[in-house]
DNA sequence: ACCATCTTGGACCGATTAGTCCAAGATAGG
DNA sequence: CCTATCTTGGACTAATCGGTCCAAGATGGT
């Protein structure tokens, strides 16, 4: 042991995570990395590997931070899934209004980056939407909707969110945003009144 | 007057404007777009000036296209706002059940690099999005939806649309974007049949 | 048939890319 | 305090980037 690492490593991958966020993979540079993160590249390469492997970690970093989010506002389903939906989306809609943080999302980002990334890349992010599927079917599932409806329900929800994302990008407003959710959720309230 | 242009100038914008919907502005090269068009990079330059007047034509020519089938399938709003809503979702899913096309949206792809790209390019994303909105708002008013349900359902669906672009890049299959699409057609009637 | 003019292919440029390497400096154990 | 070991900054490389240039060839008006 000696030579201390003169820099704490969450800090590094939050600052690397926000760049790629912004710029995405291709229009994100090396020096670009080191600017946002105040490491050289030596330092980049000797903690974190190549461009791609810091890729894959900020991605991973990014799914599983708001993943618990996703999943801390699901958890209440059982007892109010509506609610819990409009939670879901709550967090969407912080994050997007956080002037700290890019518009977009990284998982969307990626998503439209996949015929141009490398295949373990492209899976993660197709995998990220797979899981939030996942997540949105359970929620649904214990919030007592038929299966059926879970599954498509979940599928929308998704999708809706991966629109803000677009959207946000383009200059939606905040009040834009939640026209969008609003008609989904208007939708997804039909479906719980509909079951009987 | 002399030396005839040897190649179709339709012809190779669509190769190009293919070329950056599959792969993107910043991960397309002059080498990628000489090879796609089959032009060598003098002849694309003195034809279309460089890279960011390219990508702006291709964008165009993408607006355009698409514009006039989106307004084509809206233009039986009037008599039946519902199906002409379907027909419009139907020129998005055809296009991207089209194995010649790039999965994605040439707009969408460019609303997600904003941050990176040109201002005048960036705008040029957002118009398009704000056109869509717009033709979006004129059909369902003259599908006599009221105003303000017309301006919450034009921004959903505008969004819902992009959303389709994000879920085919990440291999949503056909029956997972109809699903998408269902579930916000269920809200639009909805709201059809409670307008009285 | 001639020639002015346009197009074309390929060589070329400086800048930037991802990635490597190493000498110099900092650190902690003994 | 000494030294083995780690980190760091900057120089460096080969490849690729967008963009320019020009000689050679093709074309159409006369």
């Amino acid at each position: 042991m000696a030579g201390k690492k003169q820099f704490d490593v969450d800090t590094v991958l939050d600052a690397a995570m926000v760049q790629f966020w912004r710029a995405g993979y291709a229009d994100t540079s090396l020096d670009d990395l080191s600017r946002a993160t105040g490491l050289n590249r030596s330092s980049l390469y000797s903690s974190f590997g190549d461009k791609d492997s810091l890729y894959l970690r900020c991605l991973d970093r990014y799914v599983t931070r708001y993943g618990e989010r996703y999943d801390e506002a699901l958890s209440s389903a059982s007892e109010d899934p509506l609610r819990a939906m409009r939670e879901f989306f709550a967090v969407t809609l912080k994050r997007i209004a956080d002037p700290d943080l890019p518009d977009g999302c990284l998982v969307a980002q990626t998503a439209m980056a996949i015929p141009v990334l490398r295949p373990d890349v492209a899976a993660r992010a197709s995998e990220a939407l797979g899981l939030q599927r996942a997540r949105l079917r359970t929620a649904l599932s214990a919030g007592k909707l038929a299966d059926s409806d879970a599954d498509d329900f979940a599928v929308h929800i998704a999708a809706v969110n991966q629109s803000l994302a677009v959207m946000s990008r383009a200059g939606a407003s905040q009040q834009q945003l939640r026209t969008i959710i609003d008609i989904s959720m208007s939708a997804l309230s039909q479906a719980f009144h509909a079951r009987s």
